[in-house]
DNA sequence: CCTCGCCTACTACCGATGTCGTAGAGAAGA
DNA sequence: TCTTCTCTACGACATCGGTAGTAGGCGAGG
């Protein structure tokens, strides 16, 4: 009901609201510190540039703590991942997610357990039949 | 493995190759058609725009044929594909595929049909019991 | 009181993209 | 031949996103 604009958010933007997501609110030189150690190395005022154009954008809210302003997120890393994925979605499959989660399983590799998981996951989805659907009019 | 840059495509370029993937080799005016049956009304000129930048990037070829030059994709939809769900994968989880498949999962909704599909690509990654999964020697 | 050091506000720049307009070459008629 | 179409080649322009420099404010020290 919120989510009118699909929010867009440029590849270092993202990795701004990912330090705002993983390590809380911060300062301006605490999300550049982040960013460093995560291999970008930006310049202070270029982080700064990043957090006006992202509080202008309306994704982050700031409030001034002794000398320095420190940013917090005001959305949820969820959100934008469900808004990014449906953009991908939108672009590669017309909408049609099924395909492109096929792609996925098929070319990424897991672990047992995350195996395991998205198992659990499907079967959820479909509380009856594991295997026999017993609504199936085609037998595929 | 040729795929060193990542191929970056615009939105718009996107639904240029989409056109090319759907509906084979075809001239400026054809994609341009296809564009505008897609909703995207652009000028005939700025289709030529995209195709050309396309052909820089070398991800499409054209070969003059009669009057016209005609324009076929070099590149699969799948390479696309597959580039743009791992930066999706890599900007969003740091590479783990796993918890982005789980929210594709938990927040689309599906097909009976696509439900089976899904699990018996899970079943298919791992053949032995859904729970003892000993090592996996998979090597890329 | 003057200077450092840190913070924010502005402004700027460049490349990528989306979007066209115009010019000029060739075929096809009138 | 002159007009009309259709094509392609170029160039233009705006916006966005990544990146940063500079100016000016303010508290801590000397």
């Amino acid at each position: 009901m919120a989510k009118k604009a699909p929010i867009e958010l440029g590849e270092a933007e993202l990795e701004v609201m990912r330090a705002l997501w993983d390590h809380g609110p911060q300062t301006v030189r605490d999300v550049m510190h982040r960013l460093h150690e995560r291999g970008r190395t930006v310049a202070y005022t270029t982080v700064l540039t990043f957090l006006t154009r992202l509080e202008q954008k309306g994704v982050v809210a700031s409030n001034k703590r002794d000398q320095a302003y420190v940013y917090k997120s005001k959305i949820s890393r969820q959100s934008v991942t469900q808004s990014r994925i449906k953009a991908l979605v939108d672009q590669l499959y017309d909408g049609a997610a099924a395909p492109m989660l096929a792609q996925l399983i098929e070319n990424e590799r897991f672990t047992p357990d995350e195996i395991s998981h998205l198992r659990k996951l499907i079967d959820d989805l479909d509380p009856h039949a594991p295997n026999t659907a017993p609504k199936n009019p085609n037998s595929k």
